[in-house]
RNA sequence: GGGCGAGUAGCUCAACUGGAUAGAGCACCGGCCUUCUAAGCCGGGGGUUGCAGGUUCAAGCCCUGCCUCGCCUACCA
């Protein structure tokens, strides 16, 4: 539902070493859904017909599209939940339960509108994605899940291996629960329940979310016996993105049955995904458990100085923190289309401050990369464990540790073979050749060249040290070491006046490297390499 | 109460499995354009790595206890 700039820490560092394929879960049948349809049944009174007019209508041109009305409406049927008396409130949560099932359940009107405003968010999704370069092969639904009972196959396989057990006592009494993996009760006092076992179904017979998300991951194994019904739901340029359904095509794409996870849930979930793992486990699928990764990372927030240049009032209290979080609930936060529009527009500004002889298309395409660029170089930069509190000016800063910064010494790079009238490859194909490196490299001037051309060399191994580690900021991290020592090369040595020719070679064959490396490097975190900036 | 993560320079963060003088960036101060883009480069100040013990030749990292903050848990998704 509300799109989240999370989703753009993890891209396409696994491109070079994996044949993957990108799915993601669409959480259709949600207690945020629910709310929606709420809000457009209750405070806008708008029934199917209207909404598919609001979707039809909402279309041309502008970004400002029916998942930017989904938003404002989030936050208004929230706080009419909290308003009124006592017995409003509660009549109010009851609605909003009921709608909920009735989503649930399916084969209704609620359940329709409910599937006719999250499709249309889920399409506005993808845009505001593909704008990043990411793009999904899969989007498996919850709706499915439930309605292709994916619930009650793994249900029967849990209780078949004892994972899940019938509380008889204490306050979980008559739930189906799971211990957790550390309460190690068999061997301390073993009198009484677990009453820190997971409730998987309520004593009401509902399945709580954690039980779904068994069934999801069987199914991701191939470990359910079941299968989604599958349908085309979007085309980008280079393949199709599939979605699920209950009575599919009959020819399709393989989805699931997969060897390895890598869930890229933030650290919020750890608990659920502990379980779920958990699970995997108790059933005897160890080997898969130990290949499930939870590819955990902080939550992204805002800085109090962004807060307020988007507009909103910040508290005497909250200038004072690091950051502050996001809520879709209280309205706060910044949607990803705004965020990228607004970094366009500012690396716009300082674009034309310098090349009033740039065509508009080379102004908005080098905006356009310099913008992504910076974002995701943000988000990349930090460890996964640590919160990032974004802020656009830091982001785009030419100065410090940045995308653009690494950028703009690839530019650099790229201006003396632009004007030298040489390419960077072919410089490297003739200097393979040549062999009268040792005494310049050798000599004391040389050696920070070859220092250089030291960590310009190490791309590989850093790469692997991230795939290791699972941590992207590594490559960020290079990249910008990178970047600074090539700054600083560019600045000691005027490579196109040298008078050695050897020389010249050199430390033009040095620049081609570095151009190389920093590019391949940027590539790997899915930030392109401008021509000029 | 229990679980996870964090605490490192004024601020935001690094530090690969324990290893040399704990590193970057921002901010601050001072320099550097007749030159391939100064959107840059160089230099400077700034630290008892939360506290107290312990293990080790060696601890920011490991162990124990305590303090502070965040998140997750207690039949919400």
């Amino acid at each position: 539902m509300i799109i989240c700039i999370s989703w753009i820490k993890i891209n396409n560092i696994f491109d070079p070493m994996l044949w993957y394929k990108v799915e993601n879960f669409f959480d259709n049948s949600c207690v945020q859904v629910a709310d929606v349809v709420v809000g457009f049944g209750h405070l806008e009174k708008k029934g199917k017909d209207d909404v598919e007019a609001l979707i039809a209508g909402s279309g041309g041109g502008s970004r400002k599209g029916f998942d930017y009305l989904c938003w404002d409406l989030y936050a208004r049927v929230s706080q009419w939940y909290s308003e009124g008396s006592d017995s409003e409130q509660a009549a109010k949560k009851k609605l909003r339960l009921d709608t909920l099932h009735l989503i649930e359940q399916g084969g209704n009107a609620t359940a329709e509108l409910a599937e006719v405003i999250s499709t249309a968010v889920l399409r506005r999704h993808l845009e505001t994605m593909a704008r990043l370069g990411i793009e999904y092969d899969f989007l498996p639904r919850e709706s499915e899940i439930l309605h292709l009972k994916f619930w009650e196959s793994a249900f029967e396989k849990l209780k078949a291996t004892g994972v899940l057990y019938e509380e008889t006592e204490g306050k979980n009494k008559g739930c189906w629960v799971m211990r957790r993996p550390k309460s190690e009760f068999s061997s301390e006092v073993n009198e009484g329940p677990d009453e820190d076992a997971k409730v998987i179904v309520r004593s009401n017979g509902t399945v709580t979310y954690v039980g779904k998300d068994i069934a999801y991951h069987l199914w991701k194994f191939g470990l359910l016996g079941k299968d989604f019904g599958y349908k085309p739901f979007h085309k980008y340029p280079s393949h199709e993105c599939w979605i699920s359904c209950e009575q599919g095509e009959k020819v399709h794409p393989h989805f699931g049955g997969v060897r390895a996870i890598y869930n890229v849930i933030d650290s919020r979930q750890s608990d659920p995904q502990s379980n779920v793992i958990q699970a995997l486990r108790g059933m005897g699928h160890t080997a898969e458990a130990d290949r499930y990764t939870h590819f955990s990372y902080e939550m992204v927030a805002l800085t109090p100085r962004y807060a307020e240049e988007l507009g909103y009032t910040v508290s005497e209290e909250d200038k004072k923190k690091p950051y502050i979080e996001v809520s879709g609930r209280k309205g706060f936060g910044v949607k990803a289309d705004d965020l990228m529009d607004l970094m366009i527009a500012a690396s716009r500004g300082e674009i034309l401050k310098r090349h009033v002889e740039w065509s508009e298309e080379q102004v908005s395409e080098t905006a356009r990369q310099i913008a992504y660029g910076a974002l995701r170089y943000f988000m990349l930069r930090y460890t996964r464990n640590s919160v990032i509190a974004f802020d656009q000016k830091d982001a785009l800063a030419i100065e410090g540790e940045t995308g653009p910064y690494c950028q703009y010494a690839l530019v650099r790079a790229k201006n003396i073979f632009r004007k030298a009238g040489v390419a960077p490859e072919a410089v490297l194909a003739e200097y393979a050749q040549s062999a009268g490196l040792n005494a310049i490299l050798g000599s004391e001037e040389g050696g920070d060249i070859w220092a250089l051309l030291v960590r310009a060399s190490k791309r590989i191994f850093v790469l692997e040290q991230a795939l290791v580690a699972s941590e992207p900021a590594y490559l960020a991290k290079h990249a910008f070491q990178l970047a600074q020592e090539f700054n600083n090369f560019y600045h000691k040595h005027r490579i196109l006046t040298e008078e050695n020719a050897a020389m010249k070679s050199l430390l033009l064959t040095v620049a081609a490297v570095v151009l190389r490396e920093i590019s391949a490097t940027l590539k790997l975190m899915g930030i392109e390499s401008p021509e000029a900036m």
